[in-house]
DNA sequence: GGATAGGCGGAAAACGAATGAAAGCAGCGA
DNA sequence: TCGCTGCTTTCATTCGTTTTCCGCCTATCC
């Protein structure tokens, strides 16, 4: 056969063409401890540049460990995590990692069945968010598999909260969200309805419960508050907010929202009701997403840090595997208050 | 050693516990034409499970074509590409194939990076988005590696426009900004501006010549359309009109944006520089993102099936390869007209 | 000048799974 | 009893790369 297809072209190619071993130009190609002298590395770096040659991660990952890190997401769609996501992959660039992310919307159970078929991939590290409870079954299914894949020498991220002992950075959403509830009780709201999203989100949960320090703190009477569980989407926060303009209008005179993208239901649900915000009703946000500053009015809420969140993953899950018994790592980063035109001073 | 610490649990340990040979058990859990015996079926299953056993796709990417499909996006906080990743996740799970996502934002040269780093891992097929003009040095290589990648087996699908022949799902931006030039037209504005974004963003390109040919098939003067280049972003909107209404205040009832972003950026600077939208000016946009219907006036805007391309694209990308050398197939999707209250009749 | 490091190259053995070839086995007819 | 068929199982090889081990050559020191 003068041209046999090869279906790709190889590291014994590109020895054969630089006239020296496989074993030589894998030293060079592949960033050895071994030296090869200065003349075989020439040559094999300017075969291997000729023949367009890549090394194949499959074959590699056989016998070296893989630099692709794994991040398994509840919803790429999401505004929030598509931040964390681009922050995370700059920083995966800087160290010659590489990122995978894939997503497992949904739930616990839809989470495992994702970290299963990650980590055929054999990941150096797996980034996970979690935002779901963990205390279904699956949930704990959950965690034996990733303590399995520790053992087994792989490094596992929380981005979130988990009732388990591994590596997390985590958003203080209370400690953020009792920055708002402050806020607006300082600001003299004093009648406030919270769209607390599901229960099943832990942060939905944690960022209620800090919403409630904050106004109780400030001298909101609970008997002022009311708590209304939603969807966590735009359509939830309308229809929400549609629901509580119709049966009790003008009983409030702040909305918080557990998210941005609640918040913004509830505004557009408002500008359907004809209520002014923030006129009659203050509302109110968490995230800060870009949207945030785009709708009318500008919306007040809590800025995290995503581009922060994602780098420092990133840095913890590259960090080397200490004792596996040790206690996980844990950063806890804190939101910002982003005071805009949604709120006002009563 | 009675527990020496694996770094992964092996097929052939699988085998070992299940007492057949590593030749049936791959069978077994391959998926294997051949047949095994129920017994033994059984007995494999068992262990796997109890080892929590996970092929390792690396040194089955050896022998066997793998699963995964990658996609090299531009930016995947974009809205848009976000939805249509949702959508090819979600149909690739239906054939139990596995899309990794990375980002090559930025220009050719950066996705040309991407593709080889990706390439390696010899995904099943490649799909990848441009929007770059392929005509600089780099999209030239680009396309070379592609073809490459195509000899070697691979699948390429493209998502938007390629001077090559691989297969494509690509919007008619230029068919679908007709509609929106042509709307306005009918509507009575006569005096027009087009955000054009950057020259080198295809779709922009096409885009622009979509609004002139609707604008001019419905009788706009051509002098009295004005066409400026910014940065494809809320920033790059706002900064262009901002300096359009102090410059040339009152001279045209309409902008019209290549995309929603862009527009978005031009309603802010709108309000910000007092100018009622669509009472002054009609503000239009491209691709209905999820925000278009949020911001104040709601924004009338060309709607884009991005769950259908994503589907789409991944269907494609899973049709087994044809004749190396035959024509790309090519499916073209249309967008659908928005009329929402950020236009309106004059 | 000879012994001894030490640098460097190459052959070959992994790595984990897939697979073609070959062997084992039961049933059947001659 | 033998040979044949059809089905299942095992053996041995393969994939592309890294890494270990061994041997060669040169430089250094006594």
């Amino acid at each position: 056969m003068p041209h046999p297809a090869r279906p790709t072209v190889t590291l014994r190619e590109v020895a054969a063409a630089a006239g020296v071993s496989v074993a030589t130009a894998s030293r060079v190609l592949g960033g050895s401890a071994r030296t090869v002298s200065a003349e075989n590395a020439r040559k094999v770096l300017e075969a291997a540049s000729e023949l367009r040659y890549t090394a194949d991660v499959a074959a590699r990952a056989m016998r070296r460990k893989s630099d692709s890190i794994a991040l398994v997401a509840d919803d790429l769609t999401t505004p929030s995590i598509a931040q964390v996501v681009a922050a995370m992959e700059r920083q995966a660039r800087t160290v010659d990692a590489f990122v995978t992310v894939s997503a497992a919307g949904g739930d616990t159970r839809r989470q495992l069945e994702t970290v299963r078929t990650v980590c055929a991939f054999r990941p150096r590290a797996l980034v996970i968010t979690s935002s779901w409870a963990a205390t279904t079954a699956y949930g704990a299914r959950l965690a034996e598999e990733l303590h399995a894949y520790e053992r087994r020498g792989g490094r596992v991220v929380i981005y979130g909260d988990m009732d388990a002992p591994f590596d997390a950075i985590s958003v203080d959403d209370r400690g953020s969200a009792r920055l708002m509830g402050a806020h607006l009780a300082a600001t003299g709201h004093r009648r406030i309805a919270i769209l607390a999203g599901t229960r099943e989100r832990t942060f939905a949960a944690a960022r209620t419960t800090g919403f409630l320090e904050g106004l109780l703190g400030g001298g909101v009477d609970v008997r002022d508050i009311r708590v209304i569980d939603c969807p966590v989407s735009r359509a939830g926060g309308y229809a929400a907010t549609s629901r509580l303009l119709e049966e009790s209008p003008g009983e409030f005179d702040a909305l918080m929202a557990v998210n941005d993208t609640i918040a913004v239901g509830a505004l557009s649900a408002c500008r359907a009701a004809g209520v002014d915000v923030p006129g009659r009703l203050s509302v109110t946000g968490f995230d800060d997403i870009p949207l945030a500053a785009d709708v009318t009015p500008r919306l007040t809420t809590v800025a995290l840090p995503f581009a922060e969140i994602g780098e420092r993953s990133i840095r913890l899950a590259l960090t080397v595997a200490g004792r596996p018994d040790r206690p996980g790592v844990r950063r806890t980063v804190i939101g910002r208050l982003m005071v805009r035109q949604s709120s006002k001073v009563i």
